[in-house]
DNA sequence: TAAAAAATTAATCATTTGATTAAAATGTTT
DNA sequence: AAACATTTTAATCAAATGATTAATTTTTTA
C-alpha cells in the first residue's frame, strides 16, 4: 500500500527506472503526446507500477518538469547575484557555464519553453524569473555602466545569442556535424560581443 | 459527397471558419493536446463537418503548420538572396521586418519550433533552411567582409537577438506591459550591434 | 418545381488511454 | 516458518477521442 521508504537499489530502484524513462519519453514527445504506456515500456515495468509509485501521469510529469526547470535556470542565479563578481566576470562565467550545460543537454531549453507555452497557468507561480533578475546584482551593474540602455536589452541579447542556437537546433542545425565545436567557439565570441555592446555609445 | 468548389462565403465559408478555429486552437495547445472537438466547438460547427472538409486532424494540422512555417521563414529568403542589397541594408531590413512580424504574431516561432521538436521526421523534407542560407548572398557578403569568422555565428546572433525574446516570452515577459515598445526600441539596437560585431577585430 | 448534389447533423463506433482492482509474487520481521 | 508488509502483475474500467454512417436539411441544377 505505501511507498518504499528506503531505496532498494537492486541495480537501480524501480522508482528511479521509471523516472529515467519518464525523463526520456517526456523530453522527446512532450507531455501531451506521451502515453503512460510508453514510459512503462521504456522502463521495462508494468503500467500499474507507474501509478503505484507516482499516482498519476501529471504528478510524474511535474517532477520531471521541476527538475528540468531548475536545471535550466539554476545556472543563472548564483552568478547574477554574486556581488563579488565584476560585470565582465559575470558575463564570462554566465556564457561559459550556460553553453557547457547546453552542450550536455541540448533539448533542455526548448522542452521547458514548449511545455510552459502549452500550459502557462500551471507554472505561473514558480516563475518569478523576471523579478529575480530585476533585483539582481547584474542588473544593477549594467544600469550603472549604461544608464541609457535598459538592462533587459543586454540580458536578452546575451541569453538570445547563447540559448537560441539550441532552441533552433531542430530547424537550423538538425544535422550539423560540428555543432558542439561551433558552440565552444561561440563562448569567446559572445563574451567579446556583449562586452563591446556595453561599451558602444 | 465532394467538397465545395466555389467558395460560398456566406459571411465566411465553413471551410474558412474551421481553418480559423484550427489556427487558434492548434497555436494555443499544440497538435497533441488539441482535440478535434475543441476546433469544432470554436468554429461553431458539427464535429463531422471537420472530417467532411479536411479528412482528418492530421491533414488539417498540416495545412496550418505549413502556413505558419512559411510565415516564419518567408521573411528571410527574399532579403538574404537579394543581390541588390548591401550587407548593412540586409541586416537593417531583416531586423525591421522580423520584429514587425513577431510583434503581430508573437507565438509564431515557439509554436513552429515546438511542433518540429516533437515531430522532427515529419518536417525533415521541407527543411532545407540551412542549405538555403549557406548559399545565400548574405553569407557570401559576410564571408567577404569577415573571412575569419564563420558567417553562421553572425546569423545565429542576429536571429537569436531578434527571435529569442519572443520565444522566451512565456517565461521572461509573460506580463511585461511595455513588451512591444521594448521590441520596437530593440530594432535599432540590434542593427547597430550586429554591424559593430562585424567590424570588431 | 422536381430532381440531384452538397452541406450539415445526431448518433454511434472502435481505439486509445489514464487509472484501478484484486490477486500473485517477493521481501521482511518475529 | 508463519505472519505481515511491500512490490509486481494481469485484467479490466470508464472516459476521451478521432472518425464514420445514415439520415436530414439546404442549395443548385435542369
Amino acid at each position: 500500500m505505501s511507498k518504499p521508504v528506503q531505496p532498494k537499489s537492486k541495480d537501480t530502484s524501480t522508482e528511479e527506472k521509471i523516472i529515467e524513462a519518464a525523463r526520456k519519453v517526456f523530453m522527446q514527445k512532450g507531455y501531451a503526446a506521451t502515453r503512460t504506456r510508453d514510459i512503462a515500456e521504456e522502463a521495462g515495468i508494468n503500467l500499474a507500477l507507474l501509478n503505484y509509485y507516482f499516482r498519476s501521469k501529471e504528478k510524474l510529469f511535474e517532477q520531471i518538469m521541476l527538475e528540468k526547470f531548475r536545471q535550466l535556470f539554476s545556472v543563472i542565479f548564483p552568478i547574477v547575484n554574486d556581488d563579488a563578481l565584476t560585470l565582465d566576470e559575470k558575463i564570462e562565467i554566465l556564457v561559459e557555464n550556460y553553453i557547457s550545460l547546453l552542450i550536455e543537454n541540448p533539448e533542455l531549453p526548448l522542452f521547458v519553453l514548449s511545455e510552459i507555452r502549452v500550459n502557462p497557468e500551471r507554472f505561473k507561480v514558480r516563475l518569478q524569473i523576471p523579478d529575480l533578475l530585476r533585483n539582481s546584482s547584474l542588473v544593477r551593474q549594467m544600469r550603472e555602466k549604461r544608464p541609457d540602455v535598459e538592462p533587459v536589452h543586454f540580458i536578452t541579447s546575451l541569453l538570445g545569442m547563447t540559448l537560441f542556437p539550441f532552441v533552433a537546433k531542430p530547424v537550423l542545425f538538425s544535422e550539423y556535424p560540428g555543432f558542439n565545436a561551433l558552440m565552444q567557439e561561440r563562448k569567446a565570441l559572445i563574451t567579446g560581443w556583449i562586452k563591446a555592446m556595453m561599451e558602444m555609445k
